[in-house]
DNA sequence: CTGGGGTACGTGAACGTTCACGGTATAATA
DNA sequence: TATTATACCGTGAACGTTCACGTACCCCAG
């Protein structure tokens, strides 16, 4: 009854169509990879008859041929280790069955933005074909994503998009959704009505307002039970947020929910306890860090959302791979579902970052 | 400063081995993968220099060579379309870049359970090389599996395990951290203190039984915020369902939440509609169909459980692969992180099962 | 001494694709 | 007409690995 969709006959290959059409392989190979020294006519046969025998290329073989490996360069930070190197894990495991055709070196830099410009600039010099980077300083990248482009070197971002760079695609968790779930997650947390604040990084990047416009689609989804009185751009300055979330907890007496959407939770968590109110309010959180794990096994933290940085390493490379050798272009971004990471999956979570 | 872990060089191949050692490649050959005639001596030899020069098997020449393609068959069930054709996406995905070294065949069983003994039997007559299945009665499926051990056909389970079976490892939501979420969710759901019921399939299953472990686990944690008054073996039966899950909310006219541990919730949902207390109760499901996706939607069902079947089925090849081609062995269980699905992350999962 | 059987190893042809090179037409120019 | 240029296409060698086959050698029975 149901159409047999796999017919395990014999793989038709380059060869095939070349004898049924009396042809060479040559020909073959040259209409099917748009090379010059070919007629048109002879061209769409090729491409007519390769369409009608079903012939996928093998892999295998095209890969054996190319001696140069193709090389891409991975530029992360070092700052905080579990969740790079989770993102490098993936990647690694992504390019694992494409050894030796594809090599990847990586290359870090101390901190999210610092010294990016130095490694990109080496990596281009020294004549990578791709690239993967978690851009901390999008408008200093900028020209030289263009440099990039010229020379036909294909970017992938990761973590943070930078969508005025010129990049092949961008993965990421999707800056709405991870709003939207922590909208909804302190909305359902709260017993009853209740004020919850926001506290965002700088709200210029184009990932924190929309982390903002999906919180707040949320609080309007849940027939308000939350009221939103605060929104605190904390800024990435320990002392600043430290300060800034203790003038926000003096203002609002009654706060009962806070959502911290960049990584830097730690300011607000001191501030809470300063303050007595650890425990009283439902904090969510963005991502995973030593410094978090025991604040939510404490209950503190109620959830955080995680940004799934081993899906994201994975999917970068395999996106700029499948780019580097069929040059199929991937989606203009790659979005992420987050995940929700509670005290009851938080020991799954940090034994094997799945 | 930092050891370079990447040394760009030109990978060590078998002839450079066999160069080295003033062999022949077909010797390193055979040394290399423990086959008959040679001596224990020059097996040894070449092993050793292979560690020295740190040769890795180029997989591209590998399967060049193999014409006959290593074969898996996959058995899942028709039933929830949306669930299962996550899962064949997933197998199709990471079965891509082998292509055509690997090839996958699909076959279908109405539902789960049925019928899956007569697919196993002639697969097996079939000859293929590895086998993937969603095992609906392990009892029946063991003498089977034991035969296919004897072949040497290797077998992966997904979504549910079968430990008695022999098989080289299972991919599934891990249950107890899937109970466990359910539980803290509803937990943290309740405006204070609340009675919850669970309604499981057949408590027989050791997933069933892990799930409410984790669950129990959870409220424990939680410091009893919420009350399990009563444990419902809802089976899989429709009817029996229903009228079950009527009898439970008419003996606790208190109660604030449930969790539906098997995927047949709909019969608690109808159950609820019925009684006038859909919204009125906290509700955690497993699992995502069509028919799930409104009662999310309207609020009715808080959060859902979700198995993430696309990276079961592409953890599941992955493995599988990996065993037929290298031998190495993945570990007898392979657990991941269940997703939570809400309103606010309903739309981007059904968009692109991620 | 011959021969048969075993062990240990070398040899070379494949696998499917790519690419540099060479060849053969036809067209344009001297 | 002879020469050169151009467009198109065939040829064959590689890529790294595997496998069937061939060969050299040693041991021992005939």
């Amino acid at each position: 009854m149901r159409a047999r969709p796999n017919p395990p006959a014999r793989p038709v290959g380059i060869k095939d169509i070349a004898r049924a059409l009396g042809v060479s392989t040559g020909t073959v190979d040259r209409a099917l990879h748009d090379k010059p020294g070919i007629n048109a006519g002879t061209r769409q046969r090729v491409l007519d008859k390769a369409a009608a025998l079903g012939y996928r290329p093998n892999l295998a073989a095209r890969h054996l041929k190319s001696r140069t490996s193709i090389r891409v360069a991975v530029h992360l930070p070092e700052e905080i280790a579990l969740f790079w190197d989770s993102l490098r894990d993936g990647i690694r495991e992504a390019a694992a069955p494409f050894a030796p055709t594809l090599s990847v070196e990586f290359r870090n830099n101390p901190r999210l933005g610092e010294g990016e410009v130095e490694l990109f600039e080496k990596a281009l010099a020294s004549g990578v074909n791709g690239l993967i980077v978690a851009p901390g300083d999008p408008a200093a990248l900028e020209p030289l994503s263009r440099r990039a482009a010229a020379t036909r070197v294909p970017i992938v971002c990761v973590v943070t998009d930078a969508p005025t760079c010129e990049r092949l695609t961008s993965v990421s968790a999707d800056p709405f959704t991870v709003g939207a779930v922590a909208g909804e997650l302190l909305s359902r947390f709260l017993p009853g009505r209740g004020e919850i604040a926001f506290f965002t990084g700088w709200l210029g990047t184009e990932d924190h307002a929309e982390k903002l416009r999906g919180f707040e689609a949320s609080l309007e989804a849940e027939a308000r039970r939350a009221d939103l009185v605060s929104v605190v751009e904390a800024h990435d300055d320990e002392q600043a947020g430290y300060r800034r979330a203790l003038t926000a907890l003096d203002a609002h007496p009654e706060l009962k929910g806070i959502y911290v959407s960049t990584v830097n939770s730690l300011p607000v968590l001191r501030a809470l306890e300063r303050r007595g109110r650890l425990g009283k309010i439902s904090v969510v959180t963005t991502d995973l860090f030593p410094a978090l794990v025991p604040h939510i096994r404490a209950g503190h933290v109620a959830a955080t959302i995680y940004q799934r940085p081993v899906s994201q390493g994975r999917q970068a490379l395999a996106a700029l791979y499948r780019f580097l050798a069929d040059g199929t272009r991937p989606p203009k971004r790659i979005k992420l579902i987050p995940h929700v990471v509670m005290r009851s999956n938080l020991d799954q979570l940090l034994g094997r970052m799945g």
